[in-house]
DNA sequence: GGGCATGCTACAAACGTTTGTGCAGGACCC
DNA sequence: GGGTCCTGCACAAACGTTTGTAGCATGCCC
């Protein structure tokens, strides 16, 4: 009751505020304002004219001149008076499209996506979209009954950013038909379109970076194994490191965040105590890294360097602040936005990929390779 | 054409994969399968049944033993051949439901904001909800147009984290009758439910902990004034200094943001160039306030201590770690959904205000008072 | 001044569901 | 063995739009 029954004023503020308000001024209309929304029907009974007019006026459809420019000022007037507001689900219904994208992201709850999902949002709104997120805590099984979720309310497209190898969801998604660009993670297939962090680049840079530190013994923690930034970081890793005539060992994270960083640093620790370098797939396992090096008695980037990947914000606060690669994420998502609005408007474009530029950023976790510890 | 056409193994994958294919098997099915999904005209035509048997059968509407056994299980065998998902935009339409709920918060890409989304999103997930998700950027004017696209979609309900004193646009939800419920600020309105951090409590602990400190020139670093909690958290902080016999200065930030928390706490130093300890609004305005205390050349928690409210994650990887007051954001976010849930499901029931339980967490950033700094 | 083009608006059929109600046939009771 | 009740399903009317097409004026041309 609460609810429903104040009209205005609701919370105690003064008249004239600034904003739009859908709902008739007080007092304004002649029909008492029954629960249910006006719909078209009562614009149109209101104004005199037909529902389809009514229609086609507000939608701008009035083309070439087709409606007197008489009719549609009085049709748009009544409108505002009755505070009309369009049924998008009817409309949706008719016209099959909902102006909904869906996205799915490995986890809500992480910064780096969190970005990602902000420029997405951006450009989606800007052109008229709604955008439902979901979040598969990088689960594949709770990716197929989120994306059911999404398909259930009819998204016109969705964004995906937790392809897997062989993802049965994405393969399901691309079955049905429904426009999908995939973000962050690529699959094997050319057919979807992407917009992916420079993986390659990104990890030579951060190599390279290492190599010229001085560090010969690097180690790199990657994320899951089948996962295409997971392949492209390790064996770019491996492809530098072979230039320059060494041979790195490597362990794989089962999913992107600290505890497994922590896990699978320690492990290669044990392996190989005169590590002097960590490179980690993702900043998330760059701080799990972080941790496992101090458990071991060590220090980071005294004993130890560490670089991450991506760029995570509030990266430069951490203890030591992260050396990583950015990865702007904001072009990322907005990018992943642009292009899956034009998929929609034209299902049968070829599939594109695109890559994010990514830039070394170096910080305090990576340090000069000790030349020679046994001097100190 | 290559999204449209790919009908199996799109990317590559083996047969047999684990998860539910709505699609029919290949070959499994009589009628070609168009364009067009099954609807449940498509299913009854397939069972020898009418439509009106077939939505209460996958409705579960079957309700007292309504429908017989065989043609309960043909029903399901049919629909599932043919892989028909219903059309939630028709239900919608038909039943005015949409089990939609918006989500407004100031900024997607915080993470505290974003793990009280993770909260709602799950519980709500759980419920058959999807959810939308709108970030205002903390900007009142934004916040109108992303309500206008929520309403748009004829959300069922909404969930609110941008309350003002003065909020047209919450205002408006009111007026038009939409199930709301506030997270992290409150209105005046009694009449709106919400699930708020608990303000007073936390602040308490906050300042008393900087007493027992031996801090006694104490400032506030305030949010926005408009905003419920920064009125609350200015209000007892002066409150518990007062009951200790002692004042503090304040000041005001115009968002949550590192870069107004450094504002604020430039000001107040040069104003108490004797200020001890800071005690900022929120973890953000901390982390501005420890900016501000090192550019003026002093350290933290050295010379100033920082306690900051909200407990963000990696608050503990800071430097220094953020002493900070913890409100845990799955609770709060989960606390609204399921308040939401049961609005929209009783819109008469009376509002109530769930008080989040904070919790003090020392780290780093806050130490005992120099009991005398001239004998340095 | 009649026919024709043209400008403006109305008609009506969808879109895919849900759900109140109607109607058979069979079982049960007396 | 007839009435009554139940069981199991079908009918049809919405929900609020959009949009192809029909229709009716009016103005113009010849």
């Amino acid at each position: 009751m609460a609810l429903r029954r104040k009209k205005s004023g609701g919370i105690g503020r003064p008249e004239g505020f600034g904003y739009p308000r859908p709902v008739s001024t007080p007092g304004g209309n002649g029909e008492a304002r029954t629960g249910k929304p006006p719909t078209l029907r009562d614009v149109a009974r209101e104004a005199g004219v037909h529902v389809s007019t009514v229609s086609r006026v507000l939608n701008d459809q009035a083309a070439a001149g087709r409606i007197t420019q008489d009719t549609d000022e009085r049709i748009r007037e009544v409108a505002r008076r009755l505070g009309y507001r369009r049924n998008s689900i009817a409309r949706a219904l008719r016209t099959g499209r909902t102006l909904v994208v869906g996205m799915v992201v490995p986890d809500v709850a992480n910064l780096y996506q969190a970005g990602i999902t902000r420029g997405a949002g951006d450009v989606l709104y800007a052109h008229g979209y709604s955008l439902i997120l979901a979040s598969t805590d990088d689960d594949p099984k709770h990716a197929e009954s989120q994306v059911s979720a999404m398909l259930g309310v009819q998204a016109d497209g969705l964004l995906y950013g937790v392809a897997r190898e062989d993802d049965a969801v994405l393969a399901w998604l691309v079955d049905e038909g429904i426009p999908v660009v995939l973000f962050n993670r690529g699959a094997e297939s050319r057919e979807i379109s992407a917009v992916l962090p420079d993986d390659r680049t990104g990890t030579r840079l951060a190599v390279e970076h290492l190599l010229s530190l001085g560090h010969r013994n690097i180690v790199h923690v990657g994320g899951p194994e089948d996962v295409s930034s997971t392949v492209n970081r390790l064996g770019t890793f491996e492809e530098v490191l072979q230039e320059a005539g060494l041979r790195g060992s490597h362990g794989f994270a089962h999913r992107h965040t600290e505890e497994e960083g922590y896990r699978v640093t320690s492990d290669l620790l044990e392996e190989r105590p005169d590590t002097t370098a960590v490179l980690a797939a993702n900043d998330r396992l760059a701080l799990g890294a972080i941790d496992a090096i101090r458990e071991a008695g060590r220090s980071c980037p005294e004993d130890v360097s560490v670089v991450g990947f991506n760029d995570m914000p509030y990266g430069d606060r951490f203890s030591p602040p992260l050396t990583t690669v950015h990865i702007s994420q904001n072009n990322l998502g907005s990018m992943a936005a642009k292009l899956l609005l034009e998929t929609i408007a034209d299902p049968g474009r070829p599939a594109e990929t695109h890559l994010a530029a990514p830039e070394l950023v170096v910080r305090g976790s990576t340090a000069p390779a000790q030349t020679d510890r046994s001097s100190l």
